[in-house]
DNA sequence: TCTGGGGTCCTAGGACCC
DNA sequence: TCTGGGGTCCTAGGACCC
């Protein structure tokens, strides 16, 4: 059995966890650059508001029902997120970390030993992540991933279900898969349910009555079979576990819309200088080496000219690296070849490829083994540094901005709330 | 004025080699 | 002259997820 665990509007409750006045109204949090909603109170959605919807346009409607916006505070998100992870480590032998807000849980053995009845577990799973955090989960528990983020999402749309739905009979299962519509099954996006509807198969019942070479042809080959196989009760996806409850990742991006427009080249330099410190700090945290990287600058892509709007360079090093001022060497020699004169730049990225374990990478035999040694203490003093006194107290020259100024490229955030948990400034007063 | 950002997996097709 | 078949590696792009 397979337990997925899901916050519920995540965003908004991490901001409702420090801020009571929060309770019972309507909420949104935006996208960086103040640009969409991208969480909703349970009030938000009923007044129609829709995920992913441009904040200018409901900019009337968010006033006129008098619904508290907030920018998004990744800081305070990322660290809730860490707690609520350290707790359901401790549940289960075994945990996925999936999203910042979602995780799976191995419950196999657990179900024959300590809990005869799994839906008891996955009650006190939701009391004690709220207990600790403030934050509302839902539980959904199955034979297969698939089925438990099925089963979740029952547990979230029928109240009777008190936050729990446990599939642990055929019976259940079928009527399940009878509820649920084939859009909301995980793996069926918009293509996908567009053509199932043409075809007539119109819930999750339907789609798993059919044959598995059908699912090959109409379901991109063996990933629509899995997922048939799944939603039948065979295990196809096995648990990832996130090693030391963390979250490793296979390629590392770090890129933004600027809060106005660039033109400058020494502006979009500083920009995606910026953006590359902060992708290495990921890079190093993680414990790994890059050796592909790839470089993007953007137009507007909302404006009536044919496209690309993307422009993109792909740098291969002969040598994975984590150091910072190597990186920034490439991406400012990358950034001259990509550079069209008079062109009005909206957004900009870079993207490391090819991670590879630090201090395993491939030897060269023509670097000194020394200036390595010497290049990652000096990285490590750096992050500490800037861990210490928050981020960007100490930096590269090339993303260099003065004190309390505000960067050509910074992001729009109007209306961000205090870095609650992690900053001894801001930090959370009871008055 | 304003419409986000960060991931994963899979497939098809080209280049190249034997 | 004229031709087959297989294998590998890489990239671009599609589809999905939160």
């Amino acid at each position: 059995m397979f337990a997925l665990v899901d916050c519920n509007n995540f965003y908004v409750s991490c901001e409702r966890a420090f801020n009571p006045s929060l309770r019972q109204v309507p909420v949104v949090v935006l996208s960086n650059n103040d640009g969409c909603l991208i969480s909703r109170s349970a009030e938000a959605k009923a007044l129609g508001l829709q995920m992913g919807e441009p904040y200018f346009q409901v900019k009337p409607l968010l006033e006129q029902h008098q619904v508290r916006v907030f920018s998004s505070n990744y800081a305070l998100y990322g660290d809730m997120s860490r707690r609520v992870m350290h707790y359901l480590a401790s549940v289960a032998p075994a945990l996925e970390i999936y999203s910042i807000d979602e995780c799976f849980l191995d419950l196999h053995g657990l179900d024959r030993y300590l809990h005869p009845d799994l839906a008891t577990l996955g009650a006190e799973i939701r009391t004690q992540v709220h207990r600790r955090t403030k934050i509302p989960t839902c539980v959904g528990i199955a034979p297969t991933k698939t089925l438990a983020k099925l089963a979740n999402r029952l547990a979230k749309k029928y109240p009777k279900l008190n936050g729990v739905c446990y599939l642990d009979t055929e019976q259940k299962r079928h009527k399940a898969l009878a509820l649920t519509p084939v859009e909301d099954v995980w793996g069926i996006g918009r293509q996908y349910a567009d053509k199932l509807h043409a075809q007539g198969i119109r819930t999750a019942a339907q789609l798993a009555e059919q044959r598995e070479n059908w699912a090959r042809k109409f379901l991109g080959g063996v990933v629509g079979v899995r997922l048939l196989r799944e939603l039948q009760g065979k295990v196809c996806q096995h648990l990832q576990p996130s090693e030391d409850g963390t979250l490793s990742r296979q390629s590392i991006t770090y890129s933004r819309t600027f809060g106005t427009p660039l033109t400058a080249f020494p502006d979009v330099v500083g920009a995606v200088s910026a953006f590359t410190a902060r992708a290495a700090e990921k890079l190093r945290r993680q414990g790994s080496a890059v050796n592909t990287l790839s470089i993007f600058l953007s137009k507007d892509r909302f404006s009536v000219e044919p496209p690309p709007y993307s422009f993109s360079t792909v740098v291969t090093l002969p040598v994975a690296t984590s150091d910072t001022s190597e990186l920034l060497r490439h991406v400012r020699s990358a950034l001259k070849r990509l550079w069209q004169p008079d062109t009005v730049y909206k957004k900009a990225g870079v993207v490391f490829d090819g991670l590879e374990t630090a201090g395993q990478q491939q030897l060269n035999l023509f670097a000194s083994p020394n200036k390595g040694e010497v290049r990652d203490r000096l990285m490590q003093d750096l992050d500490r540094l800037n861990e210490r006194f928050g981020a960007g107290a100490v930096h590269f020259a090339a993303a260099f901005v003065r004190k309390g100024e505000r960067a050509a490229w910074d992001s729009r955030a109007a209306y961000q709330s205090p870095a609650y948990t992690t900053d001894w400034a801001q930090l959370w007063t009871i008055g």
